[in-house]
RNA sequence: GGGGGCGUAGCUCAGUUGGGAGAGCGCAGCGUUCGCAAUGCUGAGGUCGAGGGUUCGAAUCCCUUCGCCUCCA
């Protein structure tokens, strides 16, 4: 039976049991902040399972893509371990129970209509204590005990070993059915019955929970394996042609038992978490999710560079990929390429990456040869690990090849020893989850109205639930439950309301409003008076504050869709946060905006807040919102039905946001930053509102004052910096090399264009500029101000270099004495810098022997610049160009050092220079004395 | 969220208690050669990521910041 066929019959069949169809959730849940990966069918119904959602039907089937690392080093070594699989599962939410689940289960299997299973070929196992589906497995259906094995709580218990390990929580009895071949057995299906509330240890710690469910899980791919006959799971229809593909890209012929095949099959399971993960806009990188996938893909990529391929590979199985799945899958189609891309891309970083260390690599061997060691150092391996991203395995390889050991246990102690404890999972407890279970929302009213009544629910100060809170004037922060409000608690990226609850007897003032599963909390602080549970108050939210965060927020739609329009339809949202009137926008981009797109993306929002158009939101099935063309969030979880937002006729998004009624109540619209959040994720950050204007106004200011620094009109800013830099250059090109280079002409620029500029040019003149002096956009006139002074002061420097008469090795030689047979020079040589002496000294030095120079110069009036050097006769004789500076310098107040042939001082008294320059003669000629 | 590392010439990088900014490759010009490969000579090219501090003096030490790489949770 091909796998498309038994998934199909598997749904199908438990519809025919009154299940709803369910899709997959996505593998990559990010509603779900407890867990980084889908692992199991049951995960997008934990809320039904709970009861804390309104239960549209009670008896659900689903196939699931999920992802698991747990066994990460059997996949490709075992016949079963996956990271990426599907399961196949029936789920009961309060409604049948052990008879159903199992009956169903067996009927599923055996049934001539379904899968036609020899019964003989099938055994099960029970928890010890577990009569009742024991019971139902002999006496109902009709299997020996002999083939219903009792097991512990580690193998049928789940979660494994909950009775007496705990977590605390719902937990119950599991009964996995195994199918047998000649081969031996393999564990197809676990039907897990949810009957009990663990709370603490035993005993009695097991507490029948009113509402019992059933969750089971069928790994597909197993199951088919069974069914088809085949030794392993990668060995199925819609494995093995992507093992061979893997074989066929790696220039190689697939044997299943070899160390080769190993490698093969864990490819074809890395290519399919990866595939998935980039089709749900989870790239590779440094972060949470994204690091486990390119883990995933690195490990892939270099069981391909350990089988001798390389280069970029992994990236040619995507479309067989999505060959094989894209029955179940059809979306994976329409992304195709852009995942073989992303794949690729990460692919060719993990090559440099291994370049990079390779070349580290041969040093390490080249200094062991030299040294005559055999052993790698743990620490090196550690080193290149840990920090340059280096695979161990693959340095392993190489030594060998250098017939190296590598020193393990070194190795492993320095991986473990690196910190980072395991932060547990943290398991909610609190008044809030008490409050959930009495009450499970709050009803939203701020779509509506920013003022209504309401009555106080709970109140809950320093974690605990309060009947009634006095005045508190305390720094912690008190949460407040209503029936019903106005406000907006924190979700979809928009920031909480705030506001104030007021009672008769009593005021409140709210802080932020944040969400707990669908019950929304005021937290904040009782300003006065004395607030009591029952209470009845009137709830108001700051509405200035509300219609910033409205503007931002229809704003962030327009936005949306002018990436859309601009860079193209990859350009999806990855992550928002809308604040009052400001907003923060993480979208899909591989390459940075440039500066005319972001002015091309501007205009379009503003065009669209000039189009007038309404915004209107209705509450439409999923399935209808889908139809329409509303853009969907890989990652998100919708409701259904769901509340999609529409603006005019161009953009449809679903949200759950406050929105205006008009795209013209945005306002100014204007960006401020453009940059990299991560690598394929770009962010833009713009404003609307007052805050736009405020902006704006700010930018034309700022590039006005840069304009009036340069003394050029604000279009001709950026061109103006860059001739001022490349002045700043010639300047001190021409100090350094004494004065005598040609002045370099500052040409004012050409600005002819008389015609008025208009915001988004002047904007990106100022980003232009910034960009050239590497500051802030707003730091652009201080930059231009120190550069300005640089060029004064190197002006300064110049004219006084030429005043004092250009000096030269032979003028200065006409100054030299002779001290005990020794040319010595000691003189000031004003407007020279250190450069320039230190020319002069070497030319000196070339001309005669023995000699000693010492040069001065001041730098401005409270600097001096000594610059000593000595001949290297001189050195020989035992003395010291660094002594002497050193000496030189403590009379103009100051220090120095340097070599003993050429050193340099400074100093902070300038007017002691003409003393520290006879110092300079004195120091020589006892210095000569002594030496021989 | 935490740890490590890196930003120096177009590229790959060196730069040792802080004291003259370098190498290799590449590039340009010239030469040997009928031409190419090869090779010799000469030369251009650097705000040492940015800002601040310590110091007489910072590529080097300290702080801040930006960008990139990498490991872990």
């Amino acid at each position: 039976m091909k796998t498309d066929e038994l998934r199909e019959k598997y749904l199908a069949f438990f519809e025919t049991k009154g299940h709803t169809r369910r899709p997959s959730d996505v593998l990559v849940p990010t509603w779900d902040p407890s867990v980084l990966f889908t692992p199991a069918g049951m995960n997008q119904f934990k809320d039904h399972f709970l009861g804390k959602v309104k239960l549209d039907f009670t008896r659900a089937t689903t196939c699931q893509k999920c992802l698991r690392t747990g066994d990460i080093e059997n996949v490709g070594r075992t016949a079963y371990h996956h990271t990426f699989f599907e399961m196949l599962g029936n789920f009961s939410f309060g409604d049948y129970f052990k008879r159903e689940a199992i009956t169903w289960a067996w009927e599923f299997l055996t049934e001539k209509k379904w899968l036609g299973i020899d019964p003989q070929r099938l055994s099960v196992t029970v928890y010890l204590d577990d009569d009742e589906a024991a019971d139902i497995w002999h006496n109902e259906v009709g299997l020996p005990t002999s083939k219903i094995e009792r097991m512990g709580e580690d193998d049928n218990f789940w979660p494994a070993g909950a009775p007496s390990q705990g977590p605390d929580g719902v937990c119950g009895p599991c009964s996995e059915i195994f199918y047998h071949t000649d081969r031996g057995s393999v564990e197809i299906w676990n039907l897990v019955f949810t009957q009990f509330n663990r709370v603490g240890d035993p005993p009695d710690n097991l507490r029948p929970l009113p509402s019992k469910n059933i969750d089971t899980g069928m790994g597909l791919e197993r199951a088919a394996a069974s069914l088809q006959g085949v030794e392993t799971n990668y060995h199925i229809d819609i494995l093995r042609p992507i093992v061979e593909a893997a074989a066929e890209v790696c220039g190689l012929k697939y044997d299943s038992k070899s160390d080769n095949g190993r490698r093969l099959r864990r490819i074809t399971d890395h290519v399919r978490t990866c595939t998935f993960a980039v089709h749900e806009n989870v790239y590779p990188g440094p972060k949470k999710e994204r690091y486990v996938i390119k883990r995933l893909l690195r490990r892939a990529v270099l069981d391909g560079y350990q089988m001798g391929v390389h280069e970029p590979f992994l990236y040619q199985l995507v479309p067989v990929v999505v060959e094989m799945l894209k029955t179940p899958y059809p979306e994976l189609t329409e992304t195709a390429s852009r995942v073989a891309k992303g794949i690729e891309n990460e692919e060719k970083a993990f090559f440099s990456t291994i370049k990079a260390g390779l070349n580290r690599i041969e040093k390490v061997f080249a200094e062991m040869e030299s040294h005559g060691r055999a052993v790698v150092g743990g620490e090196a391996v550690f080193e290149l690990y840990d920090t340059y991203g280096f695979p161990p395995e693959l340095f392993e390889t190489l030594a060998a090849e250098h017939n190296f050991a590598i020193d393990w246990d070194k190795f492993r102690k320095l991986m473990e020893g690196r910190g980072g404890e395991a932060v547990g999972p943290v398991f909610k407890t609190g008044p809030i989850e008490a409050i959930k279970r009495t009450m499970h929302s709050t009803t939203f009213l701020g779509y509506e109205t920013t003022s209504a009544e309401a009555e106080v629910c709970f109140i809950v100060a320093q974690d605990h639930l309060c009947e009634h809170l006095a005045e508190d004037g305390h720094d912690a922060p008190i949460r407040v439950i209503l029936d019903r409000t106005p406000f907006y608690g924190e979700a979809g990226g928009q920031v909480g309301d705030t506001g104030d609850i007021i009672g008769e007897r009593f005021r409140f003032e709210v802080t932020d409003t944040q969400r707990d599963g669908e019950l929304i909390i005021h937290i904040g602080h009782l300003r006065s008076g004395e607030m009591r549970v029952g209470e009845k108050a009137t709830a108001r939210v700051e509405t200035h504050r509300r219609q910033g965060i409205r503007r931002a927020h229809s704003a962030t739609h327009l936005l949306h869709h002018a990436l859309q329009q601009v860079l193209g339809g990859h350009a999806q949202q990855q992550g928002s946060k809308v604040d009052d009137d400001w907003l923060r926008f993480d979208f899909a981009n591989m390459a940075p905006v440039n500066e005319e797109q972001l002015g091309e993306i501007e205009r379009n929002v503003q065009e669209k807040v000039e189009l007038c158009a309404g915004v209107k939101w209705e509450t439409v099935p999923l399935a209808e919102a889908r139809k329409q063309g509303a853009m969907m969030l890989f990652g998100e979880k919708y409701p259904d039905p769901v509340r999609m937002v529409s603006m005019g006729d161009f953009s449809r998004e679903l949200c759950g946001g406050t929105h205006l009624d008009s795209t013209a109540d945005v306002g100014p619209f204007e960006i401020v930053s453009e940059e990299a959040v991560s690598s394929g994720t770009r962010r833009i950050v713009a404003l609307t509102g007052d805050k736009a204007k405020e902006h704006a106004r700010r930018v034309e200011e700022t590039l006005q004052e840069a304009a009036k620094l340069l003394e050029v009109p604000p279009q001709a800013v950026p061109e103006a910096v860059k001739s001022l830099a490349i002045r700043v250059r010639a300047l001190k090109k021409q100090v350094s090399s004494g004065g005598g280079a040609a002045e370099v002409e500052s040409k004012p620029t050409s600005s002819p264009s008389d015609e008025k500029s208009d915001h988004l040019q002047l904007k990106a003149a100022l980003h232009e500029a910034a960009r050239l002096l590497n500051v802030g956009p707003f730091d652009v006139p201080e930059r231009i101000g120190s550069q300005l002074e640089e060029i004064r002061r190197l002006e300064e420097q110049l004219s006084q270099l030429k005043q004092s008469g250009a000096h030269s090795a032979d003028s200065l030689l006409e100054k030299a004495e002779e001290i005990g047979g020794v040319k010595v020079i000691a003189v000031e040589t004003p407007g020279a810098n250190s450069n320039l002496m230190r020319q002069w000294i070497d030319q000196l030095r070339k001309k005669t022997s023995p000699i000693a120079v010492l040069l001065a110069a001041r730098e401005g009036d409270s600097k001096v610049l000594l610059v000593a050097g000595i001949s290297r006769d001189l050195v020989d004789r035992g003395l010291s160009a660094g002594k002497w500076v050193q000496a030189v310098a403590k009379v103009v107040d100051g220090g120095g050092g340097g070599k003993p042939d050429m050193a340099q001082a400074g100093g902070k008294d300038p007017a002691k220079l003409p003393q520290a320059l006879e110092t300079a003669k004195q120091e020589i000629e006892q210095a000569l004395a002594k030496s021989p």
